[in-house]
DNA sequence: CTGTTAGCGCTTTCAC
DNA sequence: GTGAAAGCGCTAACAG
């Protein structure tokens, strides 16, 4: 099957060292055999065996991504962006920084999580990056580490983005806590009082954050007392928002607002708002988080907590690579920023 | 660097061979050796060592996937759906089906697309899945369909999903422009006669074949006459189609309806609307194409073709593994499917 | 600057 | 049912 060195280093009237040596422009070749040799390549139309080439060098091209769910927007986002930076920068040997981002979809599955850091050790991947909260379950969560460790240790270059710090691996945390507390400020600023919230999943360091810094700031305004009975949880998705939203004005049709935990659950909040006959934010104020494309575009224009995916999915490229610094102790916390817009209100009265 | 099949053979007091042999499942061993094997791989927590093994055995496990857009939810639908088609069916030999999908997110770009093929191609990918609209510049046509052949000669399988077919590979074509046709075919049922066009951008298949559609339904009742003055190229996302959407009233503020090539534009499109005091769809009808998730719960519902994007993954996903039977020709054509929702209804007086 | 020489870790005949 | 041995195609010292 197909052409090899061998055979371009023939064609070339070269040992196949000298092939390998042009390919990888890692070392001084004569410009004139060099020359000699890509015509060869050209010619033969060859193309390296990545595999006996990995083999051989003992790593390999691939870098990998992880994300809970590539339909969702906050995780392409990332990931394309991620996937963005691993192009070779112009002015560089051709093939020198080829790596191959492949993104894996683990659809939030511990297992497959697993699974998937399994496979791509097998590959022998040259990095690996981790989007997105992580499953707090403690077997889990140990698995992972252990197995971040021992790829950390085989020279596989570990980024986290957007989950809280392990051993070993280089982190991009996103501020959720700090985030919430905010957000959930602007709307006890605004006035409400009974504000509901529809969280994820339970056992997702994500959900558990933005939960945390959204109960802290009702705990500081002395508002906290029916906070529990007003949270319900779900998937991060549409119909769980809007589910969620039925449940809460079932449980107390007087609240004022209510915080999504994510900007797609939002979306699904205030469609049962509106089937409800309320309006928005005239009856119900609302509010997501991440920003992602749409919710500026919502009718009315979502208040949500802004976090920057993409510039967070580069630098984990980046770092990925190490084609950028550690940050200080291994971890970097990203900033959420506040998009006051139509959604929120003052509560009527 | 790690643990080697000769560890574990050594581990198992057993020869190489029948360690590679338990694991790949395709021989007959001993029931008490393969025990015994099984446990050394435990114990010392050996992981296969993929590129050595892809060597020897010329295949990989990886099954490339390119999109156009990650970010885009219409990709990240198709390359889900894919994905999640290739973990072992229950019941099968853990080792086996253990396919590695990975996603490689073009951009849309010419060059990044043939780069992944080459790179994939490099990696001996055991199949590969090309998804959404083919650029139709015909240099790169040809040389795509280069790659394709070759890679298809060299026992990698190619299926395409969402393009127009080629040689040497399965097919899963959408009806864009008969599902355009039909979209306009409402519109023009419902009564609107000036109905403005938001396109893609131009060199796209799905661009061209849904502009198609659109127009031939114009051209059969014979009001066709300002389709070109009336129809605006754009990128597929939001802010294109709200830049063509006040370009298209500038033309003529008269028209009742527009057609977006996609949801995405289409929302585009209903932002622009409503900025510029026009209700929808008491003054102008919207429509889009894909019914993406978020399209049923826009205000008001937008009115759609339904691509079922999922399952057109999944079964692009099955083909290249080779686990569905090829469609009559190598070429199957999905179906897209009117959603009317509340963006549209006849024209005012 | 270029060629020679060993492997990298696994699969796969071919014997036993 | 199991072992021995010969590569798969490439890289990386090491000479020259």
């Amino acid at each position: 099957m197909a052409v090899t060195l061998a055979d371009v280093a023939a064609r070339a009237r070269v040992s196949a060292a000298t092939v390998s040596r042009v390919l990888s422009g890692n070392y001084p070749v004569a410009e004139s055999t060099r020359t000699r040799v890509l015509r060869a390549v050209d010619e033969l139309e060859y193309v390296v065996n990545g595999p006996a080439s990995a083999l051989a060098a003992a790593t390999s091209d691939l870098v990998g991504v992880l994300v809970n769910d590539i339909a969702d927007p906050f995780f392409g986002i990332i990931a394309g962006a991620v996937q963005a930076e691993m192009v070779t920068p112009a002015g560089e040997s051709g093939r020198g920084g080829e790596k191959l981002a492949v993104i894996c979809n683990t659809g939030g599955s511990p297992e497959r999580e697993l699974n998937y850091l399994t496979l791509l050790q097998r590959q022998r991947a040259a990095a690996l990056v981790l989007t997105g909260g992580a499953v707090e379950h403690p077997d889990h969560a140990a698995a992972v580490a252990a197995k971040a460790s021992r790829l950390a240790a085989s020279g596989t270059r570990v980024v986290l983005c957007g989950r809280p710090p392990i051993e070993d691996a280089t982190t991009l945390t996103f501020d959720n806590r700090g985030g919430a507390r905010r957000l959930t400020e602007h709307l006890l600023t605004l006035g409400h009082r009974r504000i509901g919230y529809v969280a994820g999943p339970a056992e997702r360091t994500t959900t558990r954050h933005r939960l945390e810094g959204h109960r802290a700031a009702l705990t500081a305004t002395g508002v906290e007392q029916d906070a529990e009975r007003l949270t319900v949880h779900g998937l991060y998705d549409r119909a769980s928002g809007y589910d969620a939203t039925l449940e809460l004005l079932r449980r107390d049709r007087t609240l004022t607002a209510i915080v999504a935990a994510n900007d797609t659950i939002a979306l699904g909040v205030c469609a049962a708002l509106r089937d409800q006959g309320l309006r928005i934010p005239a009856d119900v104020s609302v509010a997501g988080f991440d920003d992602l494309p749409f919710s500026a575009d919502a009718v009315p224009a979502l208040t949500t907590m802004r976090l920057p995916l993409h510039e967070a999915g580069a630098r984990a490229g980046r770092l990925a690579l190490g084609r950028e610094p550690q940050p200080p102790g291994g971890v970097a916390m990203v900033r959420a920023e506040l998009m006051a817009r139509a959604s929120t209100a003052p509560p009527r009265g």
